[in-house]
DNA sequence: ATGGGAATACTACCACGGTAGTATTGTGTG
DNA sequence: CACACAATACTACCGTGGTAGTATTCCCAT
């Protein structure tokens, strides 16, 4: 529910929401399926129990199971995350960021042609 | 010292890295003044010191003070954010990152500019 | 109808970030 | 030389992510 203190979801946490955003709904079964049989299932149902009481997802009794289903936005929540790397680490400079992020890492022609496609769509909204 | 687990740095470790990387090297005063006079003097000296025993800054002894510095880089830092950034939200598809990242926060065409020359520079080295 | 299994509820624990108080110690200055 | 001050050491406490065991409950299949 708070768009604050997004970016300090942990690993679980987030592995969960990325479930639940791909399915829309699941139970705590299907979500420990994606998360990790390696897991207890109880583990998981803890966790979407405690993630519940901080407003991140929401259930709703179907029979005897609990569907469960996120509250928050993945934009929100990487808007989160994004804002921690970017105004952390690079004060804010966005551009700093990603240019650090494309020299670090290995990119592929195909993800360069599809930036400049982005960047060039952005140019075209931002000048309308 | 750890590679693995940068990502799991809080926010004041964050803040203290930053003044550290900036410094080279400081004393708690300094370090404080960075991070925020708001914070008990003791509390920056704890963090720093718990910082030393992850391995995560060192000190050198200076007549009565000690001088602390970074002992992870910048880069790793940011790595290890970016990974969890990229990989977690974005299934390790990062032009899918950058593209989120560019559509939902507010970029002036200088940014773009730069992005653009990045772009370009970094086919260069590609093809090379 | 009844037992077994599936599901949730409750409880507990550890690690650690964050915060700071108190105690101790060393040092420079008057 | 003594003392105030500055700096570190030690300890403590809360919140919360992560993990899971145990207890309870309810439904379905035989």
């Amino acid at each position: 529910m708070q768009t604050n203190s997004l970016h300090r979801l942990g690993d679980l946490q987030l592995r969960i929401l990325q479930s639940l955003w791909k399915h829309h709904h699941a139970g705590v079964a299907q979500v420990r399926q994606d998360v990790g049989i390696n897991l207890a299932y109880t583990t998981v149902a803890t966790m979407l129990r405690k993630m519940e009481i901080k407003g991140l997802v929401e259930h709703q009794q179907q029979g005897r199971r609990f569907i469960y289903q996120a509250t928050v936005q993945k934009d929100q929540v990487t808007h989160g995350l994004a804002d921690r790397f970017v105004d952390h680490l690079f004060q804010g400079n966005l551009a700093g960021a990603i240019g650090h992020l494309l020299e670090t890492r290995v990119v592929d022609p195909n993800d360069l042609d599809r930036l400049e496609a982005i960047i060039h769509q952005h140019r075209q909204t931002l000048s309308k």
